[in-house]
DNA sequence: GGTTTGCCTTGACACTGTCAAGTAATATTG
DNA sequence: CAATATTACTTGACAGTGTCAAGGCAAACC
């Protein structure tokens, strides 16, 4: 049908506008990233993306929200085997540093509230909570005997905390002189801070 | 003497240009420091910064090295009185956030290796690398039968990647649910994040 | 058939960082 | 002291940016 041809090559330039955005942002970085050249990449007009976005936040947002997506499955399906506090600590620790070291820039931008102010997202907003949420499940609901309906978050965060700033430490070359080149090397040195982590947090 | 005047009138208007850019950053963030913006505000024409700084980012990079000097004294001089590793632990991640969430701009600025490049300023990289030393002589010299010439990094970099996820997910509003609206408060609940991670690191 | 609507284009504006050239004062040198 | 070179800027220009405004053009609807 029309409606569905239609439909479809809507779709086609929004996916496209989304596309190049990624592209252009893995290849040279954030500040790669802009409107008027997402569009030539797309291949439309420059004023096309504003059919489909408000401002070129809105579509930091939405690849931030797809990146909490994607951030989601890798910590569930990293806990899938993971039984006690130790390992599960240990298990989505490494899924976050996994995460962040292979979609480097989309990481930044999820937690850079300048560059898409989330509280204007709903969307990426309940993507971004929901991410939170599977962390303080797998983290404190199976803890000793706290109140799950108002966990202390103390623990919680604190986990987080080391595997975000290990992350953010490692993608902006902060550890360079420890950590090594490749990207195995690096995933393999920072595992070693999450074991030495999660002994502790486990206790 | 004609120099001494002369050479003050130079600093006076390198020192008003990094002011500007200072208040600038304050003001509206990193995104508001524009090159023009900060020489309207220095009072000077728009190409008059580029005879003190190469480009944008020796600015930037000069403010860095800047916050780095004081981060440095937050940490030596909260090490003070500390003796032992868990108090040393604590009172140099309690010193980190403490600066982080004083100077929230230039802390982000520090950390952002696409602002500024640092190996492309040695005397920035030289002020970072002095912090970064100083967290471990400050914990990890103090250890218990380590090679003090090759020290083990794995709990150094685990005790600062907590203190700089936690400051980091403090300043992108990502904590904004539980850790309350003033500093004051903000703070104190990170403390309690570090003390957490010290009592554990300790052992 | 005429009108509305969705999709997209071209054009313009104010702004950015930075290269290039010019200018006035100061310092150096013959 | 006069000529020259250097310093400390200024003004001007260029390519690039995000985004507002207006227009076109096809399909959809009444």
């Amino acid at each position: 049908m029309t409606v569905a041809t239609k439909s479809a090559g809507r779709d086609d330039v929004r996916a496209g506008i989304l596309q190049a955005s990624l592209a252009l942002m893995n290849e040279g970085g954030l500040g790669a990233l802009s409107m008027r050249e997402v569009a030539r990449r797309a291949g439309v007009s420059h004023q096309a993306p504003y059919h489909y976005f408000d401002d070129r936040e809105a579509i930091l947002a939405e690849l931030a929200g797809d990146g909490f997506d994607k951030l989601y499955d890798y910590m569930v399906s990293a806990l899938g085997h993971a039984r006690d506090r130790r390992s599960r600590a240990q298990a989505i620790g490494e899924a976050y540093i996994r995460f962040a070291l292979n979609h480097q820039e989309v990481f930044k931008l999820m937690f850079r509230c300048e560059m898409c102010d989330l509280s204007r997202y709903p969307d990426a907003k309940a993507k971004a909570d929901r991410c939170f949420n599977a962390v303080v499940t797998a983290l404190d609901a199976h803890g000793a005997a706290t109140d799950k309906a108002n966990p202390d978050l103390v623990p919680v965060i604190a986990a987080w905390s080391t595997a975000h700033g290990l992350a953010t430490l490692l993608l902006e070359g902060k550890l360079g002189m420890a950590f090594g080149d490749t990207l195995d090397q690096r995933e393999a040195a920072a595992n070693r801070v999450i074991a030495f982590f999660a002994d502790r947090f486990a206790k």
